[in-house]
DNA sequence: CCTTCCGTTGAACACGTGTTTAGTATCTTA
DNA sequence: TAAGATACTAAACACGTGTTCAACGGAAGG
């Protein structure tokens, strides 16, 4: 046996990060085992010979770029919480365009791995919306896990739907300058709401419970 | 030539009715002809022979799920705008779900209507939004396009990742039980926001025009 | 040196896809 | 009623896919 880490500019790793790469730019349907191995400069017969299958290879990318993605995340997040995540990403977004560019094709895929994708973030946004509960930097929701699930819906449908969104702003094609672009709004929104009245709030929770009338205020 | 309104009801219309119900249920791509012609009780040739190719059955039904939608949208909003469409939908769910699904699909997708879809959605917001500032009921934003773009993407992601975010929550599978849950959390948050303090949005303007101070109200 | 393993290739196979073609029944129309 | 168009089917074709298999080369090890 060989050790592990020097195996990683091997062919096995060029294969892999070439599926990676065009995964990450045609999506998984439209990328055929033939075009990866035309890519990466070898026969078709030696991705199933190193990779077991199609799904194998899948599996192996998956595997990379998930782990080097959440090792970033944590290694990142461990000092300053969320804010220093969002302050390397607005520094340099240029590195990490490969694995988010693949994380949007899994989660327009629609398979396991979104589910549970989608399952981290909202479970990275509940507590990180109660840790600012506690703090008072962030009002307290009376439905949390609602509130988590909506920003997490608002965080992919961002990375998933970045490319038309850019049209829609005029921008480049990049999810990139989408983000910069929304990041202003969103921040503006998140501070002094949409609406200038709670008329529609009160009016919807007279709807919505119609029987009994219940304070406002929890 | 026979009248078109009876046409509606020939093989070529249930053929093409079943391709836009598994078009929504399984996708594009997982849907072969012979699927379809299976399903409506016919043979494969005959998907030709009234539709030209694959394309052409795929373009009749973009058409026809289009036509139905907009048609709707545009007759349900004439009277009371956004306000009588969403409780029209919150009455009766289910008399959309086939449409929604097959829209849903085509966004997944990523194709020319899936972009011009969104347009139409941003276009729709940001006629809502000013139309709100000016009745004084929404905030007056800086970047109007850019909160239009961010709620359209928030929309677009709750069609999108509805099922995913269905396992988050424990509800059933359905998108619309979501769009329920998330109503009062999305109001709440539209309403009075989601931080308490401003400090986030001063130090993100700071930080976005370091050179010159601005004052921070226009 | 010989053998044995491992990485690698090229050709082939089985399968599912969209599409074509020939042929048959059914319906319309003069 | 006769003729012609139209609706429809069954079988086949061409193509792209994932996968298998026999073979070849070179490196490693006894």
């Amino acid at each position: 046996m060989r050790s592990a880490p020097q195996d990683d500019l091997t062919t096995k790793a060029r294969i892999r990060d070439t599926a990676i790469r065009l995964y990450a730019r045609d999506g998984f349907a439209k990328t055929s085992l033939r075009a990866i191995a035309t890519e990466a400069g070898v026969s078709p017969g030696l991705l199933i010979h190193h990779f077991g299958s199609a799904a194998g290879l899948r599996e192996a990318c998956d595997e990379q770029v998930l782990g080097v993605t959440t090792e970033r995340a944590s290694s990142k997040m461990r000092p300053g919480g969320l804010k220093h995540l969002m302050a390397e990403f607005n520094r340099n977004p240029e590195g990490y365009t490969l694995e988010m560019d693949y994380l949007r094709q899994a989660l327009l895929e629609g398979t396991a791995t979104s589910a549970s994708l989608f399952q981290h973030l909202v479970e990275l946004s509940e507590s990180v919306i109660r840790s600012g509960i506690e703090d008072g930097t962030v009002r307290p929701f009376t439905d949390i896990r609602g509130v988590a699930v909506l920003t997490a819906l608002t965080s992919v449908g961002s990375l998933a739907f970045g490319p038309i969104a850019a049209k829609a702003l005029g921008v480049e094609g990049d999810w990139q300058s989408v983000m910069q672009r929304i990041g202003g709004p969103g921040l503006e929104l998140y501070t002094h709401g949409f609406y200038t009245t709670d008329a529609f709030l009160t009016a919807y929770r007279e709807a919505t419970s119609p029987d009994h009338d219940e304070p406002q205020e929890a």
